[in-house]
DNA sequence: GTATAATATACGTCAATACGAATATGGAGA
DNA sequence: TCTCCATATTCGTATTGACGTATATTATAC
């Protein structure tokens, strides 16, 4: 698969956009500690039911999460740990543009 | 800053949304080689430059990349190199899938 | 100042996506 | 089978974001 082609750029950009949603982020964050069912994790964002199972939908769609079902109720975990050192690079990206504004905004301050 | 906000999951998203977009990538991979002019990303990319001009302007919004005026013509340069570090990190992420649905074809298909 | 080359922006339109609210599915037990 | 609990999906709506086309800006050369 050659890295320079539209559609892996593609593929590329449809992974991205898996990651661009706060809720998103924080599911993954959660799935960190390991798997979790629906109701745990609708408990730990605080936000409501139907919202998180959209959001596990289509983070299973793209093959980030997979499901175990056990009884009526279905665990969700990470597909790989690459995801978490991808996430971890985005973080450390951000953290680096938050440093820089804040070099900026002292330079300006005097 | 404590990456356990809302506020910080919707920043990460953000920067993930700026790498969400295939075109976008392609231009980072193209600055990866060093600072370019629009007129060169636009040869590369062989799109509008309107649409090359409005992505770099949505780059440089995100402070994804710094410009540098030169007469008429205006260079772009990758602002960091954890920038680099993320995008690489996504990709190994893709290729880990890509590899997975691989083995799981090859398993359906005896 | 005027013309030209390089780059940026405005406007209208279309597709994608997130949400709330309601409803549907699916499994376990009486 | 009926009911209940856990989870998934549907529907309508509002927002966002990408594009094509056209136009505006900016700097250089004459």
């Amino acid at each position: 698969m050659n890295p320079h082609t539209i559609e892996f750029y593609q593929m590329k950009a449809d992974l991205c956009k898996t990651f661009a949603d706060p809720k998103r982020l924080q599911l993954i964050d959660v799935l960190r500690g390991g798997e979790h069912s629906v109701g745990e994790l609708v408990k730990s964002l605080a936000v409501p039911q139907a919202v998180v199972s959209r959001h596990l939908a289509l983070l299973r769609g793209r093959g980030v999460v997979t499901t175990r079902r056990q009884g009526t109720r279905v665990y969700y975990a990470l597909t790989d740990d690459a995801i978490l050192t991808a996430c971890d690079a985005m973080q450390a990206c951000l953290l680096r543009q938050i440093e820089r504004s804040r070099e900026l905004a002292a330079r300006y301050a005097h």
